[in-house]
DNA sequence: GTCTATATACAGATAGAC
DNA sequence: GTCTATCTGTATATAGAC
């Protein structure tokens, strides 16, 4: 049995990702992981603590995996295609990545939280133009590594998220296509 | 002065865009248009019907957009980039698009409105294949319409969901050199 | 068409006992 | 670390007067 802040940690990440932090509720954590919303409070004393704990653990998790294709050493195109994969999969359950559907609630973010999100995207881009960089032999496309990388990332976000409304693949196979494309 | 439910739905459309439809209460509408949200009720009965209403009228004002854009007769990469501006607009004020916006919430909403969302981004996507096929002698692009259009549709959505968070506009840039890449 | 008043539910957060 | 109990604010929605 894990540790109870873990726990509330997991089933927060997990709703986040449904329905947004807007419509996570601590009586609602509380229920999953069955304490009282105080004790969840007594883990994370506020929403925002417990968005910012949520978005660094997430951060930290996909981190790792990019870590891990990249030592995998394939070409360029399985590594950009891994990239792809990670973001698809948080389809699969219905859900948005965590830090695309945050994003979308910017607005009722304290600057801490704001930052991370930030981080985690400009992080993520880093990594897709440090692949294109270190496999530009490989390479044919128009464009520079840090505009291709953008396009991936941010698209693949917008893709999750307009392929959820339909529950298709359509947008994330297009993007898919277009890795392949590259090279 | 406009008609009062005209008034409503202007300022449900713009708080929408910026905060969701969650964050959006029939009494913070009211007090913008100055009635009780009583008031608010007898135009809109529920938040379901307010959330169809304001997605219809908007995928209206788009379309409207996008065929004026059309009319235009431009060269492919010209109505391309137009396509682009209509989204990149809504980024001035820190909004999203509606459409988009509501996409991260498609977990609350009910089916027509979910419906309606889905028409929208295919609509969309279907005014960009049409105009690659039309302007085909022009292009120089490795994928077939369909896929760039959903490239170019959900990129779009997460180039401004993503430039919003750092309030920045480098992601939407990289999509008007992608777009100028194309032809 | 708009109002007052209200029903009902749920939110985040805290005090203080155990 | 967890509990009970509570404060305070807000939400959607409706009944019925004007």
């Amino acid at each position: 049995m894990q540790d109870k802040r873990e726990q509330i940690e997991a089933v927060a990440t997990a709703a986040i990702k449904r329905a947004g932090i807007g419509n996570v509720s601590f009586r609602t954590l509380a229920e999953a992981v069955g304490v009282k919303s105080a004790s969840v409070h007594y883990h994370f004393p506020t929403k925002a603590a417990l968005a910012l704990a949520v978005v660094e653990a997430y951060a930290q998790t996909i981190q790792a995996s990019l870590d891990r294709a990249d030592r995998k050493s394939g070409s360029g195109q399985d590594k950009l295609l891994a990239f792809a994969k990670v973001f698809e999969d948080v389809l699969a359950d219905e859900n948005l990545c965590l830090c695309g559907m945050m994003a979308s609630e910017v607005m009722s973010l304290d600057d801490a939280t704001r930052s991370a999100l930030t981080q985690f995207f400009r992080n993520a881009e880093d990594w897709v133009a440090g692949v294109l960089k270190q496999h530009s032999a490989e390479l044919n496309a128009a464009l520079p590594p840090a505009d291709i990388a953008r396009i991936l990332m941010s698209g693949l976000e917008g893709a999750i998220l307009l392929d959820r409304v339909e529950m298709g693949r359509a947008r994330i196979r297009s993007f898919r296509r277009f890795i392949k494309s590259l090279f």
